[in-house]
DNA sequence: CAAATTTTGTAACGATTCGCATAATTTATA
DNA sequence: TATAAATTATGCGAATCGTTACAAAATTTG
């Protein structure tokens, strides 16, 4: 563990990058300044450039931060539950937690904030689409097992139910941040959710009987 | 068909909104000067203010002749045509046209650029949901309709089916400004068609029997 | 033709923006 | 203790931002 030569820095990156989160889900990336960011992490404007780079450096590191987060949250979810309806359930809940989080609700930081950049800036583009495939390959993965389980229904496509759920997330995002309540929400999930994981004959008996 | 007054103005008020909304959904609001939309629009400042207002009620102008042709354009698809499995094909494939109307693709101007001024902007907001509420009605007015005709399973409520055909829109519009290719995105619809318009035997035989 | 009225174009205002240069401060190393 | 290296703090500067005054141009009304 070597100490660096120099003055050492006052703040944890991460925690910077935790604050920043906060700022640019609030306002978006262009209605931001960098002024807000050095008034909200505590730092001022030179050691958020040594640190973080420009302006559009930082928003993508703030971005990745958020999506390290979320990735993590929404696969231990999916990965750590065999029952698809339960699996399902605690995906679109966590995500909602995380919407919910501040208020007012601010919905996901990446589609609530990265598609108004993504046209100009093809790095926020990339990162946008990045995370729209890793989400699609993540529930297609889930979806795979669980009709190989019996789970699903033959006749529906893992990958692209994979896609009908991802845009639950999307329609979640979008609506907690224009302003729907949480209850109304959580009434979609469940009818979702039975619409995703329809009960089957294999799964009727709660669906842990081979896996 | 009474003259105003004095000097008339030398631009058309729809033709100037027309290219807001064209600058607007690129960029965004915060990151659209006034300079783009004087340049884009061929009349200077002062004349967007004093017909329009100021940046905000511009921008809000701008929207709601978006979604006044959007409206128009879905709920035409959805009332004219009897079938549900072909209105709901027509409703996404017209979608898809308008957010993949310009190059690169927009995705939707309200779903894409409105929710990150939703948080500081109440006007914004209650537009958001205003449309996102008005869709919720259109599409469960629709999917109640179907269901009376027995071409909607009785286990699935229409009004939640209405939410998840407008979450199709809305993943349809953060996947097609994030860079998805339409070819993905129309094999995606006609998997999501297959899903809230399944085949019943009440539909079985081209679904327009009675009407 | 003159007065009233509205739009247009120029120009500029004050505020804020991002990014950086410079100097002071703190630490490790020699 | 002196030097090198890294961070912090102050503040500048060029550019851009949204907004508005003001005068010239264009049209209807009297």
């Amino acid at each position: 563990m070597k100490r660096t030569r120099g003055r050492p820095r006052q703040f944890d990156p991460e925690d910077v990058l935790e604050q920043a989160v906060g700022v640019f889900s609030a306002h978006g990336y262009s209605a931001t300044s960098l002024d807000q960011l050095a008034r909200a992490t505590g730092l001022n404007r030179p050691s958020l450039y040594n640190t973080f780079g420009d302006k559009e450096a930082l928003y993508l590191q703030a971005l990745e931060h958020f999506v390290t987060r979320l990735r993590e949250a929404l696969a231990d979810a999916l990965v750590a539950e065999p029952d698809l309806p339960t699996a399902l359930r605690k995906l679109f809940s966590g995500a909602l937690g995380v919407y919910f989080a501040e208020r007012p609700a601010l919905g996901c930081f990446v589609f609530c904030t990265a598609p108004v950049e993504a046209v100009a800036h093809p790095a926020v583009r990339e990162l946008t689409l990045g995370l729209v495939e890793e989400l699609d390959a993540l529930l297609g993965a889930r979806f795979g097992a669980a009709q190989d389980a019996g789970q699903l229904p033959a006749h529906l496509d893992p990958a692209q139910t994979a896609k009908l759920a991802q845009a639950t997330l999307h329609t979640l995002a979008i609506r907690a941040r224009a302003g729907e309540s949480r209850a109304s929400l959580e009434r979609f999930i469940e009818h979702t959710v039975a619409v995703l994981a329809p009960v089957t004959k294999a799964s009727r008996g709660r669906g842990r009987s081979r896996s």
